[in-house]
DNA sequence: GCGCTTATCGCAC
DNA sequence: GTGCGATAAGCGC
C-alpha cells in the first residue's frame, strides 16, 4: 500500500532516464509540495524496488544523500556503484557532473 | 488526532 | 564549513 504522495513520487522518478539523476527538491517541486523530506520518506519504503530507481535521487547539492533507509553505509556505496554503472560520475559521495546528469522535469 | 522522527533545503554566522 | 529553523509526510500510540 502506498500513499498518494508516494505514488506521485514514484511516477515522476520513473520518468528519469538511465544515466540521469534528479533531486528531492525537484521531485517535491513538481509535486507542488515543499516536503523534501517526505520525498525521501516515500522512497524509503519503496514497494516498486526495481521499477522505481530510487538510486537516481540525490540531494540538491549533488551529494548522494541516502539509500535503503540510511544516509551513510554500505547501501550508499552500492547506490554510487549503480550510478557509475549508468554513466554517472561520482566522486567522494557526490555527483561529479551533477549539472550534466541532472534531469529536470 | 497528537507527537516524534525523518533519504532535506535555505540562510546566517 | 557548521549550525539552526522551517516545512510536510510517515509511523506509532
Amino acid at each position: 500500500m502506498v500513499s498518494s504522495f508516494a505514488q506521485r513520487v514514484y511516477d515522476r522518478l520513473c520518468r528519469v532516464p538511465k544515466g540521469k539523476v534528479t533531486t528531492y527538491r525537484e521531485l517535491a517541486h513538481v509535486l507542488n509540495s515543499k516536503a523534501y523530506r517526505a520525498v525521501g520518506l516515500a522512497l524509503r519504503s519503496n514497494p516498486y524496488a526495481p521499477n522505481v530507481p530510487c538510486h537516481r535521487v540525490v540531494q540538491s547539492d549533488g551529494s548522494i544523500g541516502g539509500f535503503k533507509g540510511t544516509t551513510c553505509g554500505q547501501p550508499v556505496e552500492e547506490k554510487i556503484a549503480l550510478l557509475k554503472g549508468e554513466g554517472v560520475r561520482v566522486e567522494n559521495n557526490r555527483v561529479a557532473d551533477f549539472d550534466r546528469v541532472l534531469y529536470r522535469f
